[in-house]
DNA sequence: GAGAAATCTTGACAGTCGTCAAGATCAGCG
DNA sequence: CGCTGATCTTGACGACTGTCAAGATTTCTC
């Protein structure tokens, strides 16, 4: 009624545009968290690589940590999906745990900062009770992720999962976190040690249809 | 020569209490380092929650880092042995089982600061290159601390471990950060999850005898 | 194009940080 | 005792931090 409604649909309102500033903010942002740490990220450095100054960052955001908070939602947004192709394509449980396989290496090399930027943040949310409820909503969509990785594998195989998500959640994050160690360490092998355990952990998660 | 051999058996040497004192040093700053997470530690708070000025650290250490690594070493040595009594004295494979649940859910009670400041580490380590030989040198540590329970598992059960020890170390160390998080957000039933999770894998991982 | 509102830049503030050096205090030994 | 070297305290430094506010600039509206 005051502003939007009256605004024509095809142009950007003022609010839209506030929204697109804070996304590209959080996008650089995201560049230097996944380069330097959530600890030594200063805001000066957020924006000396991005477009802005940095008392813009307080325009947008009241402080620090509500950038922070932004940032790490806004990347869970577009990172739960990454095997969503995957599910939907495979055509045989093998043919899935190839591609999830594939996958899983493709994004350590890829995204490596971002990866381990959410472990650092992670692990600052055992610190800083400010950050615990985006992290650990974060964390259950990546179970919930996982989930549907493993129930579709089941549905092909024609079997169940024998285990409850949040375990199996939880073994393949270990084990992800010590294929990106191994991969940042240079470590020889790392992936394809990852790739094979992965691929070889879905049909052990199975158990045989009860109903 | 210079001073000890010379020097009475029975009296410690100068040598001995440099030692002592980078001991005592680190001890206090494990205690801070755990309640506040390594980036929010700093010298002077360390110093403070010790009786000595914040100035003696550099005497005992070149710079924080070198502080920071010695700690992360000295814990390492005490912390790799939490499961050796559960190994030499579970009489069967169930008892073996039922002690090592006990045991995980103990030291996440009594030491969660450690293990929150263990994972904090290890995540800066993906960020700091000075930070990595250290980390590297104690995840290998901790693979083998739960190789030892695995195999001792397997002995008990005359069967085999089926899988590369790596796997089965990113899989525990997986599900025990999922534990610690949950029990940190004060997530009910978090402790008896792990519990419950840690002791139905173990046969998981077993395979019949083959040789 | 004038005026108003939104947006952005710049510079400053009060803290804190790691580091260091000069001097105080202590221990051991002649 | 006096001397020497180890040990520790204190205070300072330059650099960096998050935050904010005053003013410049742009954008929008009439």
């Amino acid at each position: 009624m005051t502003q939007a409604a009256a605004r024509k649909a095809s142009r950007r309102t003022p609010a839209d545009k506030h929204d697109e500033r804070r996304r590209a903010l959080a996008e650089s942002a995201l560049r230097t968290l996944g380069e330097l740490g959530y600890a030594r990220s200063s805001l000066r450095e957020i924006a000396n690589n991005s477009e802005f100054s940095h008392g813009v960052v307080h325009y947008y955001f009241h402080d620090k940590l509500e950038l922070i908070v932004f940032c790490v939602r806004y990347y869970k947004e577009t990172c739960v999906h990454r095997y969503d192709g995957v599910v939907a394509e495979a055509t045989s449980p093998d043919d899935l745990a190839e591609r999830f396989g594939d996958k899983l290496v493709e994004t350590i090399v890829e995204e490596a900062p971002m990866h381990r930027l959410w472990y650092d943040l992670r692990s600052q949310s055992m610190f800083e009770e400010s950050l615990r409820e985006a992290v650990s909503q974060i964390d259950k969509s990546l179970d919930d992720m996982v989930d549907r990785i493993v129930s579709r594998y089941a549905e092909l195989a024609g079997a169940e999962p024998a285990l409850d998500s949040a375990v199996v959640y939880g073994m393949f994050d270990g084990i992800f976190q010590q294929g990106l160690l191994g991969h940042l360490n240079g470590r020889e092998g790392a992936l394809e040690d990852l790739r094979a355990q992965a691929v070889g952990m879905l049909p052990m998660l199975m158990a045989p249809k009860s109903v």
